[in-house]
DNA sequence: TTTCTTTATCGTATAATTGCGATGAACGAT
DNA sequence: ATCGTTCATCGCAATTATACGATAAAGAAA
């Protein structure tokens, strides 16, 4: 207890690590199904015009174009403006890179539960 | 072209799979670096109380309950009551079941690139 | 019983996301 | 130069997410 009656906490951090947040805006671009959908579609077709990829989806063509910005913000594809069209495709680099942070992650908790489960509960 | 002048799209969908919205859903839960934490902090204390996770965390206690809800909705952890504490602890097969997932959405991606620039760019 | 601790939930405020029609910019074709 | 196509952006509405103080519930401790 301190002088102001409530318990003492052990001090909070102030903000979260650059891998967390770094994770977490990956997590958020792949976070709506259309999103999941565009990549994938991509991937298919190597190179696409936009207008391909909104036939294949149950959106309107500006709310597909919002899609592709974010994909575009946080670097997963790219988009090469070839005359009045607009040329997307994956990034290559920028997949692996992304997917190497998720496994990173995902190993290191299963490490640590392992870790954790022999060391509690002997 | 057809007689409204518009050109004639293919079939839009109208719906998308289940596979695509779990894998949304499950990076929508990982999207916020709280929770993104959170899942790193459990895994390192095999099973936690709520107060432990408050500390660790720059965020009211409220709020930090309302992540836990998001994490609980799909599955990642569980929370059991023990007196007026809930103890938290990760769903080992849940993560792993996510983690196969997403492994097999990148693997599926990473293979498609590869195909159809061989296909495409002979 | 009364008090303290712990945590979920409520209420509220603010910000972000999602979706779409309308518009405009850029370009090719006529 | 005019028209048609393609796509990004604007403006708006509706929904959802984020954050936190206050409160309530549930039990432990006194």
């Amino acid at each position: 207890m301190n002088d102001k009656g409530t318990s003492v906490a052990k001090s909070k951090i102030e903000e979260f690590s650059q891998e967390e947040s770094r994770l977490a805006d990956i997590a958020k671009a792949l976070s709506h199904p259309a999103r999941i959908k565009i990549l994938k579609i991509l991937s298919e077709m190597d190179v696409c015009m936009c207008g391909e990829i909104v036939d294949l989806l149950p959106l309107a063509q500006a709310t597909v174009s919002q899609h592709l910005k974010e994909l575009k913000r946080v670097g997963l594809i790219q988009g090469d403006i070839e005359g009045p069209k607009t040329c997307y495709c994956i990034n290559t680099n920028s997949i692996n890179e992304a997917y190497s942070q998720i496994q990173n992650y995902f190993d290191t908790i299963n490490k640590e539960c392992k870790r954790s489960c022999k060391t509690n509960k002997k």
